[in-house]
DNA sequence: GAGTGGTCTAGACCACACA
DNA sequence: GTGTGGTCTAGACCACTCC
């Protein structure tokens, strides 16, 4: 913890949580919390617009912050989520099968995704996702060869997100995301169980590093009855 | 234009899809443009840090701050997106049909949903969104009547969405979404062309106003191949 | 070392809600 | 009027990139 607004912001979040401060009350005035804090007041505001970002708190002009997570059902803000996040809060056994590990010369579907010229290799890693025994997801991973020169089955086995951000400190900045739905291809019908399902829920992830270049694309299958996304939209944000 | 960041905000982001500033290029410093517009560094920043959020610009420190936009495809944010907008982007003729418009005591489910009580009144509103001719969506609208007590057919035939904020004066700030797939129920069935496909996309919306209370609910039911999401995530928002 | 963005401060004035 | 959050300032120090 580096910042000190962060630490604010993690402080006041775990209250939330824990139910010191209640949904509908009002949180401690800015003035206050500056006190409470020994900090200015622009650090204070730094930690509450970020507590509003994340779904927290509502700011009132002339009234209050506003306490309004309700902790029952825990609003997962939008981002990027990785399987392993995922499979924790499901508390559910995830299981990941790495059914395909290869360096390829791109198709043009994926030379579009990527950005990619047909002489750059790209590795191509296809996980299916298993919980309580079922295929529920088929993640299919293309990454920029030219970014990511290493890579390995155990690593996809683990998580490539892991590896991109901790061993090869890959910054890992935004990403686009589409969500549509599809009828499931032959490999959907193969590789997943789905069970009389007639349609696939596709995530396409886009992820850009942090000198806005793109670097890998991910088409993330879904089962259409495991699939839930939530999306926690603020207008007007400063 | 009331915000001197607001102000500096827009100059810039205009300068870029004018082609002011290219992409890939660097915008001047925060110092260069701190004496360019005459104020403080603190306010550049947070114009700067809008663009960033905007998808306009990315900051690298130590660096300087890129220009991203690639005008060519408008990544367009995830947000609040009213039917009559997306219309308008598809260029395609839309028509809607209200096939449902009353004051209903809710059940059980949309008491859960809306948070309010039995003895509270609620509209109902069903509408059918056509495009070229197609029955495409079926949008059902349940606004609680303690905030909403005036409601006509009319209104619901052009947008509520309008009526609620041009003539209420109601400030809508932020809403909860959730994605999720389903089997077409009977209702589904009737009121939609749904030519063979299994599935229906469900977008769960919760709609706030200012003081956080919760006010209307609606269900937008897609047929699954007309359906698509675009969400632009960002990491580490200050 | 020079230049960049990131954090933090102590103060000011304003717009708005509420009594 | 008092208290709230929203904007803005002028300055400081730090972390990082690049030469």
């Amino acid at each position: 913890m580096i910042n000190k607004y962060l630490m604010i912001h993690n402080e006041i979040a775990t209250k939330i949580e824990a139910g010191d401060y209640t949904t509908n009350s009002l949180l401690p005035s800015e003035h206050e919390l500056k006190e409470q804090y020994g900090t200015s007041r622009e650090t204070i505001r730094k930690a509450l617009n970020l507590l509003a970002q994340n779904g927290y708190i509502q700011k009132i002009r002339g009234k209050g912050s506003v306490v309004i997570k309700n902790s029952k059902l825990d609003f997962p803000v939008s981002g990027l989520v990785s399987f392993h996040e995922l499979a924790e809060k499901m508390k559910e056994k995830p299981r990941t099968i790495v059914q395909k590990f290869s360096l390829e010369k791109p198709n043009e579907y994926i030379r579009q995704q990527l950005n990619v010229k047909a002489k750059d290799a790209v590795w191509h890693v296809n996980r299916i996702r298993e919980i309580n025994g079922e295929r529920i997801i088929l993640d299919k991973d293309y990454l920029n060869k030219s970014i990511v020169p290493h890579l390995t089955k155990e690593i996809c086995e683990h998580s490539i997100f892991h590896y991109l951000e901790n061993e090869l400190n890959l910054v890992i900045s935004f990403a686009k995301k589409e969500i549509v739905v599809e009828e499931p291809t032959d490999e959907d019908k193969e590789l997943l169980d789905l069970e009389g399902f007639h349609s696939i829920v596709i995530i396409k992830n886009y992820v850009y590093l942090e000198d806005a270049s793109l670097f890998q694309y991910t088409e993330s299958r879904h089962r259409p009855d495991k699939f839930r996304f939530v999306d926690f939209a603020r207008r007007n944000q400063t």
